[in-house]
RNA sequence: GCAGUUAUAGUACAGUCUGGUUAGUACUCGUGCUUGCCAAGUACGUGACCCGGGUUCAAAUCCCGGUAACUGCACCA
């Protein structure tokens, strides 16, 4: 299904909607999750745990979302994550600086320096807006971190603009506390923050979004001694490093040279496992290597893990081998040390980066999760049953004869076990249906006949085929059918 | 941030050009009846003109400003 299609079931089945749609005020960028979307959403982070920190055992924080601005100004953001903009006096068009000026003057200025240089350029070059031939007014930073006031000396601190900087700073008393070995993953889940320019297409360009990242510390000498990189030599995975993304086993890869060791080859195995038991065809994704004008600045090598979807190729996930760009700078700021022992070798460890996005993930969930059903006139969102977020419909099939008191009392026991929802209410093609489309692999359905025997009918979402069973069996077959796998 | 388009119920749309009675339709949703396993029927019901200002006797409708969404450009460390 295509882009708005999933609007409209985001919309009407309250899996996400606009922040504050209330008030006129409110502004781009900001959505929130509807209880079916915050179903989904912790169910995709359970198999997260599970598939990426616990098969690897990792350890996963929690830290602040506000930061104080050191950690940024060691972690290069309060220089690199601002850019050079210009904006013409008579239009209001904002341009990049040092694009602008390469464009149209053929000269290069660093998106690093000073300001007055690109001033500079502007006016020895006569340089006029693109647009309206108007003239550009100062250049400024425009930085894309939102600055808090702490305190009533309101002192100078950041929003962070990405999870992982808890994880750098924390490293060494992490390593130290809970008994860390090279190489180590250590994992967070949570908000970051990003004053983007034009938000776009809800939950795929917000201002406060999700992030889940995994920074795994390694010992650069040691790049190649990866035990478990046999449990993923067959895996196959899609790797683009120029026109076509090819198919490969994740041994082919390293062996090619298309993924530099076994340590990386390893990750983007895992990572791939992962997103395939999310129900995302991953026969339409890739990692896309990424040349050097398109890294991030702390990047030495990258790969972005993206699907194509209806409205085109989304990042879902930046693989970034980030060396000790952050490790280093952290410790240079906070002259603390950042060295650990590996075996008999002092290191200063490097990190690969494995920084997923959140919300753009269940985006592509739904979309390539939802069908629409021509034969039977209905939509039906085909999650994996261990995401969906009703696992199990427990209908009446009517409310009179006693069938109500009786379904009433399943879901009373049933309800602590597995995310059921209990509906008594019109038709039971309607009741089937809206299951359908909030993805609740099961309905259980008591009728007369259940009253005699003890057994309830239960109806499989996908092919809408249904079985007799005993009431006491109801557990073990949910349990069975909706766990992780 | 620029340009274009748009904004009416939970969703999708009509009405606005040409200001004027109770804002209409479909689906949805709630309650009853009916049927008794796949959006049926039936009756009743809930529910909306994006926000602010202006023009006017009168504004959902005209004008100005704001906000948001969509598309394109630019941006996306």
């Amino acid at each position: 299904m295509n882009y708005e299609e999933v609007m409209k079931l985001a919309l009407e089945r309250g899996f996400y909607f606009p922040s504050c749609e209330v008030y006129s005020d409110a502004n781009a960028g900001f959505w929130e999750y509807g209880p079916s979307g915050v179903g989904l959403k912790n169910k995709f982070l359970e198999l997260w745990r599970r598939e990426l920190i616990r098969r690897d055992g990792m350890m996963e924080i929690d830290g602040s979302q506000i930061m104080s601005k050191s950690v940024f100004e060691a972690s290069g953001h309060l220089g690199n994550f601002a850019d050079p903009i210009i904006k013409c006096t008579k239009c209001n068009s904002t341009y990049r600086a040092d694009r602008t000026i390469a464009e149209i003057a053929n000269i290069e200025i660093p998106e690093s320096a000073d300001l007055n240089e690109f001033d500079n350029a502007i006016n020895e070059n006569k340089i006029k807006c693109p647009k309206c031939k108007g003239d550009f007014g100062t250049t400024k930073k425009f930085n894309m971190m939102f600055k808090v006031g702490i305190g009533p000396q309101e002192e100078e601190a950041y929003l962070r603009p990405e999870t992982c900087q808890s994880i750098f700073v924390d490293f060494p008393r992490l390593f130290k506390t809970m008994r860390g070995k090279l190489p180590l993953g250590i994992a967070q889940v949570g908000k970051s923050f990003r004053n983007e320019i034009a938000p776009r297409q809800s939950l795929l360009r917000l201002r406060e979004f999700y992030q889940a990242e995994i920074e795994v510390f390694c010992n650069p000498r040691r790049l190649d001694e990866v035990e478990k990189f046999a449990e993923i030599e067959n895996t196959i995975i899609r790797v683009q490093t120029d026109a076509e993304p090819i198919s490969m086993t994740c041994k082919e890869a390293l062996e090619s040279g298309t993924v530099p060791n076994k340590f990386v080859a390893y990750y983007l195995g895992i990572l791939t496992e992962f997103y395939e038991k999310t129900g995302i065809d991953v026969s339409k994704s890739r990692f896309r290597k990424l040349g050097d004008k398109e890294k991030a600045f702390y990047a030495e090598v990258a790969f972005d893990f993206e699907v194509e979807t209806t409205i085109g190729w989304l990042e879902l996930v930046a693989c970034n081998y980030r060396s000790d760009y952050d490790l280093s700078s952290h410790a240079k700021m906070s002259k603390e040390k950042f060295e650990v022992m590996d075996n008999d070798e002092k290191v200063l460890p490097h990190v690969f980066e494995i920084s997923m996005g959140i919300d753009r993930s269940l985006y592509t969930i739904l979309e390539h999760s939802l069908k629409n059903d021509k034969e039977h006139e209905r939509m039906v969102l085909s999650l994996k049953p261990y995401l969906s977020p009703v696992h199990v419909g427990i209908l009446s099939l009517v409310k009179k004869d006693g069938l109500k008191e009786k379904t009433d009392e399943i879901f009373l026991n049933i309800k602590r076990k597995f995310d059921a929802f209990l509906d008594h209410s019109g038709a039971i093609g309607r009741r089937y249906r809206r299951l359908d489309e909030i993805g609740a692999p099961f309905a259980i359905t008591v009728d007369h006949q259940t009253l005699e025997d003890n057994t309830v009918t239960i109806r499989k979402r996908d092919s809408m085929e249904q079985s007799r069973v005993d009431i006491s069996k109801i557990d073990s077959i949910l349990l069975e059918s909706v766990g992780f796998p």
